[in-house]
DNA sequence: TTGACGGGTAGGAATACTCCTACCTATTGT
DNA sequence: ACAATAGGTAGGAGTATTCCTACCCGTCAA
């Protein structure tokens, strides 16, 4: 029994943050587009590394090439991201509730406190 | 020389979220605890497979475990998934300007369609 | 035209991941 | 007390990931 692949699009874009050298790369891209020569001189780690790191964050759909003659541009690529923030919203409600419980002792912290000095 | 090591708070997070049966496992945690024996059932893999990928995801602070007798009650820990919405911040804007993008080639086109019309 | 440069691909080594079965401990009901 | 149940751990097999060096093609400058 062959084992499941991570293909789907989601599988991808998960995988590919699921690096720290990728996140950092992303990163790096935040300040504007730039070629594979300038990112790898920010890596200590030989260039077709880094080759292949952009090769996993483009089928991510995480960064889009462009290329100028012998050169490529890699860009961030927003919309995964995007739908990263959709996946997210499901727990929002998890985060609110704690922070309501959160409220509730302070508010209960502060009354006992009241009552001290009372 | 040896690999460097997923070892930060976020490569945990990462980690645990790039697959794509521990992400299930969270979705199925929406609807409330549950052991680790009625989580199993949920899934086509052996229940100490489950136990693993739990293992994980607590790792990664995305779900808290707590003991009633000889049950493990898992839940959804909201925290980390808080923090990636903080960590998708930065990539906001470009998501922002694309929009903007978009629009402003719709309003474009809308203007050529007015053009053509007159 | 041809050498230098940008950058992708191939194949291999080391490590990590994901599943399994077998086994173990702790708790509970009888 | 003891059998049954919940669930974690060990070790191993198969696959995937991540790095490397060597090599390749395309583009540009001389």
């Amino acid at each position: 029994m062959p084992q499941r692949t991570k293909d789907s699009a989601t599988d991808r874009l998960f995988g590919a943050l699921a690096n720290p050298t990728r996140r950092d790369v992303l990163d790096l891209l935040l300040s504007g587009p730039r070629t594979v020569a300038d990112i790898a001189t920010h890596f200590d780690m030989a260039r077709p590394s880094v080759s292949e790191h952009l090769k996993v964050l483009k089928d991510g759909g995480l960064v889009a090439e462009t290329r100028h003659g012998r050169f490529r541009h890699y860009a961030v690529e927003p919309q995964p991201l995007h739908d990263l923030g959709e996946w997210l919203r499901p727990y929002e409600r998890f985060w609110r509730e704690r922070l309501a419980a959160m409220a509730e002792l302070v508010d209960q912290i502060a009354a006992q406190d009241t009552e001290e000095s009372e």
